[in-house]
DNA sequence: CAAAATTTTAATAATTTCTTAACTATTTTC
DNA sequence: GAAAATAGTTAAGAAATTATTAAAATTTTG
């Protein structure tokens, strides 16, 4: 049974996409703005996302930025080539142009959740001899529990997530962004910190990595 | 370095695409003919397919069903919802139509290689035995690996990108000005200096050439 | 609602990088 | 070949970035 949420102001082709996805057995999560989405996004963790661009307040680009983790369609009525890349290359998996037909977006949805079974976010991540369950917020180090907040997860997991790349600290807010609103990069700072110092508590190893003037990133 | 399989009858899109895929730096294979396409598979690995459907002897359709494990993106003059819908349900990942859109074709390709192998979304620049790595500022020398402050690696990319030309000093002073505020000729003339300290380090071979009363550039 | 846990703020320390400047080396010009 | 101009090296301290710490503010929990 897979969770999809639908982001889409417009509440007749919410409606409509909302009963094509029932049709098919998903379970569907309704947002009408950008905001509300990302409260949802909070709570529970989804399998696709099908996100339209023009939304009140928050716009759909600002929530492919926040997203990293879960599979995201496009579904808008912008039909600029312009448009349509800055999505793909801001994180979005597929773009559909309203007016859009139901049996091509019910196959790209099947194509993303096919793609995408491997890498979910409901199951353990696994670096080295991290790993981290997703439910209770814990890292376990060579079998060692350690309990972090949701903020200190929340950075492992981008940092595990995007092993073995850097991720600048405003990319690294950004990710973060759904889970702790203000956090500056002071801020950011001091949770690394609390981070190490904890895994410092139980091994040698240092996992994060400083990037000077760039981020962080899990050591190699 | 990702490898992008084409196959595709019509020489002339067939060129186009070889063209554009040549300078984003992907190395292209290509097919004329589905028979050849499996040939090909059979020999190599590739990262991504990019596929037409209207092809002689063996059709588009029959590939996807004989891959499994490599992202095809189909690339077809079929603009029918039936057409898509079959292919993305039998396995190909992406349809695009043609006429096509360079750019959108590059981001979807992007789209492709990146949920595959969450790396390399920015490309490393490569002379000789030189690698120079976007993301965390480092230098791969013979597979040795360098690390650059931010100026010595701004400095060392225009060096490169500019290769085989010579750079005279005010010019890389002026490229290299956004990373740099108030970077002058002896400050440069120290980060050089620091650079080939650098390099020197793991090698005889010198790859900054001094070009006297002008500027640098990379040695050929 | 009070205690506990978490997050942010802010001040200080530590580290890295950059520039300055003095000195040395090399090339060009006369 | 000497003087002048340009280039290279080095070390010190200035500037910028990152790390740590503790206390204040906020949120969560019982």
């Amino acid at each position: 049974m897979k969770k999809i949420l639908i982001v889409e102001d417009d509440i007749n082709i919410h409606n409509v996409i909302e009963e094509l996805l029932k049709k098919e057995n998903y379970i569907t999560y309704n947002a009408y703005s950008g905001t509300e989405a990302l409260l949802l996004l909070e709570k529970e963790k989804y399998d696709l996302i099908i996100l339209d661009l023009m939304l009140p307040a928050i716009s759909g680009e600002e929530i492919i930025k926040k997203v990293n983790d879960i599979p995201i369609i496009v579904l808008s009525a912008k039909i600029s080539s312009e448009d349509k890349v800055n999505c793909l290359l801001a994180g979005a998996n597929d773009y559909i142009t309203k007016p859009f037909d139901s049996k091509e977006l019910l196959a790209r949805i099947k194509v993303q959740l096919r793609t995408k079974n491997k890498s979910n976010t409901s199951t353990t991540l696994k670096y080295k001899d991290l790993e981290l369950l997703p439910d209770n917020h814990t890292l376990f180090l060579n079998n060692i529990k350690i309990g972090l907040t949701k903020t200190e997860y929340a950075i492992l997991k981008q940092l595990i997530l995007n092993q073995p790349q850097v991720i600048t600290k405003n990319k690294l807010l950004d990710l973060i962004s759904i889970d702790t609103e203000d956090c500056d990069e002071n801020s950011l700072r001091v949770h690394i910190s609390n981070l190490r110092k904890k895994i410092r508590d139980y091994t040698e190893v240092e996992y994060i990595e400083s990037i000077w003037g760039i981020g962080f990133k899990i050591k190699e």
